[in-house]
DNA sequence: AACAGACCTGACCATTCAGTCAAGATTTTT
DNA sequence: AAAAATCTTGACTGAATGGTCAGGTCTGTT
């Protein structure tokens, strides 16, 4: 049974953690500065998650499920056109609003992925492999360009993935403009001209 | 005076120190680890690096030049469609024989760019701002798609080296192709199709 | 109020880490 | 070949790090 001050505990620790893991990558990261952005003693954030692997892991698998669905969503019955853009825009939101995680992400393949190659090689590419025949269908009925399943499918998450993923660059050759401003504008007129036929 | 002995081990040092640092970052990358794959002793590569930041920088310092010349050699007397889909070839080159390097600079620049801030806030963006210039000439002139000549800049970033950084989860997805396989002609056809007037 | 269970912490431990140093080995210069 | 300069290393140090533990505090239940 979880009590109130577990879940209050548990949660401010993971969200120390990924504030942490996601700037400095696992080796990179210690349990004092963890417990330091939590509020929380050492031995205490040690209460509620067994090892500083443990929270890692935990983090990791919370993230599967938010990075996956956007991906998920795209529908065979939909217009080609709507459900790609549709897709690019959804994965630049979750950069918006979950830029952490996506930094947290790529320091993990950074690293050469060596805790979420199962992952990567198991749900994510059974289900990149799906929606990359879907993809193809469309492109064989002529309502698409003739471009690459795969490497569409790449330049989505490059695109959108790079302005969370490389923030502080942005900002630093932008100076005072918002690092997205115009992204979303720019990336739906690339993508429209792309996909056409 | 550098004698022969110092050339040597100062290259093996770095090169080893790049192999480290880029797959764990700084913090993550201890000493131990570059001395075993350099194949000389921890207190030897302190005889010729003061410190392990002196190694990181080392490889910093040399890493700007070689990454900032694609985009110098962006002239506004060509033709704009040649000189960008150019500079995006140069680019992709580069993470297909610089991967590692790619990989060292996306490692600073997701911790914040910590080591970096100066360099990209002085010589990277006076050139990027420069050359976004030449781009809005082209677009004034007719010669270009109405695009913004920043996010233009930073798609081709992102794109290229995507391919570098991300190295690990393309593979687990695509299995036993090479992972940069059909990545140019898929590029070419995208820059074609977004920089048409 | 008293009890049980959950929560929290200071002190501690073994290991790892960046960096030092004195002395020995090797190379270069004379 | 001897002297000088350069190169290399084993043994070490102090600080940081992941993790433990005995005992104390708080919270909810009866």
């Amino acid at each position: 049974m979880t009590t109130r001050i577990q879940r209050r505990n548990r949660e401010r620790i993971l969200e120390a953690a990924l504030d942490v893991f996601s700037v400095n990558g696992f080796r990179g990261s210690t349990l004092d500065q963890i417990a330091a952005v939590a509020g929380l003693s050492k031995p205490n954030i040690l209460y509620y998650f067994d090892s500083k692997d443990a929270m890692h892991r935990a983090l990791l698998d919370q993230l599967l499920g938010i990075w996956l669905a956007p991906l998920r969503a795209i529908r065979a019955t939909g217009d080609p056109h709507d459900e790609i853009l549709g897709y690019m825009r959804r994965k630049l939101q979750m950069s918006r609003d979950y830029p952490r995680e996506s930094r947290l992400f790529a320091n993990e393949v950074l690293q050469g992925a060596p805790r979420l190659a199962d992952a990567i090689a198991g749900d994510l590419k059974a289900l990149v492999d799906d929606r990359a025949e879907i993809i193809r269908g469309w492109i064989e009925a002529g309502r698409l360009a003739r471009i690459d399943p795969h490497h569409l499918i790449f330049s989505i998450w490059a695109l959108t993935q790079h302005y969370a993923d490389f923030d502080a660059q942005i900002r630093l050759i932008r100076g005072d403009t918002d690092p997205m401003d115009g992204a979303e504008a720019f990336l739906d007129l690339l993508f429209d001209r792309l996909l056409k036929p």
